[in-house]
DNA sequence: GTTAACCTTGACGTAGACGTAAGTTATCGC
DNA sequence: GCGATAACTTACGTCTACGTCAAGGTTAAC
């Protein structure tokens, strides 16, 4: 049996090591790595002996990258303009005080507006795509389907005619 | 001015040579022949000297592909698959005759049902996956809508008071 | 304080999807 | 028939998204 750990760290929060939240969200160490070295990932906390330490949110971040790589086929470029872009959403409701730079806090917040507009569109167009295709294979199912049906007629009038070998075809 | 060329084949059809298709789908000839070699594209029609040949119904399989990558995010290996399982409909449809082998085009036309049922599903799951997310961008949308009103505000009211320097803030 | 399990940073390897350059051959317009 | 332009094959290069050692440091439990 592996030795279990528990690392605790300064907060409250109970920390992860890699290895945990590797297994937890089904990627590699190394991936978790390269998600760093990518900036998909910020760089996490460290124990003394350099260590790394994962919060839970980094594990539902990682679940979202993955969902939005293999389901959905974004690179690892367009999704860290995604992240990034929800960094500045938590950059804002942390810098909710200092009223100083209202002007400055406006053109953030134009700028979010602007990259998840982009983004909505383009998942309206991949939706748009996608249920054209749905439809498409619907269609073909149903074909499909009453082939079979014929084959299956034809299979039975065969077999009849075997049975009882009068009819000429 | 580049020389107009105004390939004619065998048949009555208009062919293309790849230059034609390359621009006109937005792809390199260099695209063309790796999906040839990859079995995306069935080997075209050459002329004397060795130029490919393409049809219409190529250009329009070249676009089908580049949506089933760019926009969806499939492999080629997927894409490969679909195009074999639309390739096994225009297959059997072109055999309409050969009565023979009743059972045997059944075995064929079940499998060509149980792939585009598993794609049928694949589909739904990422326009499923993907309406979830259109739907939080656009509360994401809402919510910084509302932060830039109350920025608005707020900078109103700055002025106002700069205006007016009466009221302490 | 030793040891097994865990983690660290390199550094090189790989599969998919092409890009790019080289050298050669075809076709077209004149 | 000739030059300009387009296409052909062959082959090595590249970028992404990791995989896979290798050589070592860390941690927890005994």
């Amino acid at each position: 049996m592996p030795p279990k750990r528990q690392a605790a760290a300064a907060s409250d929060e109970a920390y992860l090591q890699i290895g945990e939240v590797a297994e937890r969200t089904s990627v590699t160490q190394r991936t978790l790595r390269f998600y760093e070295e990518k900036g998909l990932l910020k760089p996490p906390s460290r124990m003394d002996g350099g260590f790394r330490l994962y919060s839970e949110s980094d594990v539902q971040r990682v679940e979202r990258i993955k969902r939005l790589q293999s389901l959905l086929g974004f690179t690892l470029a367009e999704i860290k303009d995604m992240v990034d872009a929800e960094e500045v959403k938590m950059q804002l409701r942390a810098q909710y005080r200092p009223e100083a730079a209202l002007s400055q806090k406006k053109v953030q917040v134009l700028k979010a507006i602007e990259v998840t507009e982009r983004q909505h569109d383009l998942i309206r167009q991949k939706v748009a795509a996608l249920t054209d295709m749905q439809f498409k294979l619907e269609e073909r199912l149903a074909t499909f389907r009453s082939w079979l049906d014929q084959i299956d007629e034809q299979l039975k009038a065969e077999a009849k005619a075997k049975s009882k070998p009068k009819i000429k075809v």
